[in-house]
DNA sequence: CCGCCGGTCCCA
DNA sequence: TGGGACCGGCGG
């Protein structure tokens, strides 16, 4: 099999990971894609339809879209490689398999901004030049143009960023996703919403792999276990800054006296109104307070996998439009009644109880074979098997919860 | 919400 | 070699 992603030495080492958690955007590269030249046209070999990647960078490592930045990848005298669409325009419209598209530059980036009002026309130079040489008609940086046989236009890989909600349905929950391939049917100068004149295109979409929200294509992204990628390590280090954050609110809150004792309880919400260690995009929609906790589609579906626990789901799902009570209920419901802490690595017992895989080993090392929450009788050759979907739900609520046990 | 800012990659 | 670009978190 191969790996279109070849590492290259050098290694993010945890202090460089923190740096994301810091308004540091940009955090360099730690590999990169050497299979195809960075001028490549079409599909990257080995990143199917449906990839998604938590941050831009990833996206470049992948050598799916490489700029760091930018919106365009191309050249401006070949032609466009690859696009993001982020919803940044108000006037753009996605119908999934066509969307117009807003060509980059027109913008005030005085001051170090990266984004900013439009300010004065665009011009179709630069990637806006590139992208227009997709189309399969005579360049016309006037009037545009329109293809008379779209299909034989330069192919150009299409990512949709989380951003682009605001506008798009058809945007990913969260993070940045491959959609495959489109191609430029037409290009046109017109005077936008903003008051000045941008260049538009028209995209469609013209890929063998099915598009990700389709059923063929949310089947075929369940079939090869498709889920956001984040940065390795990432999630860790953002749940050892969460804490080491809450620590500092807590130290502000009370005196420091009262949990100077090295071995308290740490729980997951210990009186803060508001559960701070869980990833935004996973804990709320658009981040009002009584707004319901949203689940993202493979969260959804890993729930329904683990029928031994239906009922308990039931329970814990009821709770979800009560927004940040959520997670509260979830961690009553699935702690371990031996640790009285979040169950780590559980074995969900015959009669439905989730308790530490650890924790019943040294049960069944005292010579106890019973079900620590109903005394069940397990059998002394019982095997242990992990609920793996349920620990990875649960990694997922609370990153970075099994640390150090 | 808005604006700030350091940092990165790629084209020209 | 310089500067443009649909980052991403944070502070006000």
């Amino acid at each position: 099999m191969l790996n279109p992603v070849h590492c290259l030495v050098k290694v993010k080492t945890s202090e460089e990971l923190l740096r994301w958690l810091e308004g540091m955007a940009c955090v360099g590269r730690t590999k990169e894609c050497t299979i195809v030249p960075s001028n490549h046209y079409g599909p990257i070999p080995g990143v199917p339809v449906g990839t998604t990647w938590k941050f831009r960078v990833q996206v470049s490592e992948a050598g799916v879209h490489r700029p760091h930045v930018g919106g365009i990848h191309g050249r401006s005298n070949d032609g466009a490689y690859s696009l993001v669409l982020a919803g940044g325009f108000e006037d753009e419209v996605d119908r999934g398999d066509e969307f117009t598209y807003t060509g980059s530059g027109g913008r005030d980036l005085s001051g170090n901004k990266r984004i900013g009002e439009h300010s004065f026309d665009q011009t179709l130079t630069h990637m806006n030049r590139a992208l227009a040489l997709n189309c399969d008609a005579p360049l016309d940086d006037k009037n545009g143009a329109e293809s008379k046989n779209w299909r034989a236009g330069k192919p150009v890989r299409v990512v949709r960023s989380s951003k682009g909600r605001r506008i798009s349905k058809y945007a990913p929950e969260e993070g940045n996703r491959y959609d495959g391939i489109y191609k430029v049917v037409k290009y046109w100068p017109e005077i936008g919403k903003c008051g000045f004149l941008v260049w538009r295109y028209l995209l469609r979409r013209d890929d063998v792999e099915p598009a990700p929200w389709t059923s063929e294509g949310m089947e075929r992204s369940k079939k090869l276990g498709l889920s956001v990628q984040y940065p390795e390590g990432y999630l860790e280090a953002m749940a050892s800054k969460e804490k080491k954050d809450k620590v500092k609110k807590q130290t502000v809150k009370q005196e420091p006296t009262s949990q100077s004792n090295g071995n308290q309880k740490r729980t997951i919400d210990d009186g803060i109104e508001e559960p701070t260690n869980t990833p935004k995009a996973m804990r709320m929609g658009d981040g009002g307070k009584g707004e319901a906790f949203q689940l993202t589609q493979e969260q959804q579906w890993l729930i329904r996998e683990d029928c031994m626990n239906q009922k308990l789901w039931d329970e814990v799902l009821a709770s979800l439009k009560e927004g940040p009570n959520f997670l509260k209920k979830l961690e009553q419901s699935f702690m371990c009644v031996c640790c009285q802490e979040l169950v780590y690595q559980p074995v969900t017992t015959e009669c439905l109880h989730n308790v530490c895989k650890s924790c019943l080993q040294r049960s069944f090392r005292a010579e106890v074979f019973t079900c620590p929450a109903c005394r069940y009788d397990l059998g002394k050759g019982y095997t242990m098997a992990p609920n793996k979907i349920l620990q990875t739900l649960l990694d997922q609520f609370f990153p970075g919860y099994s640390k150090g046990r």
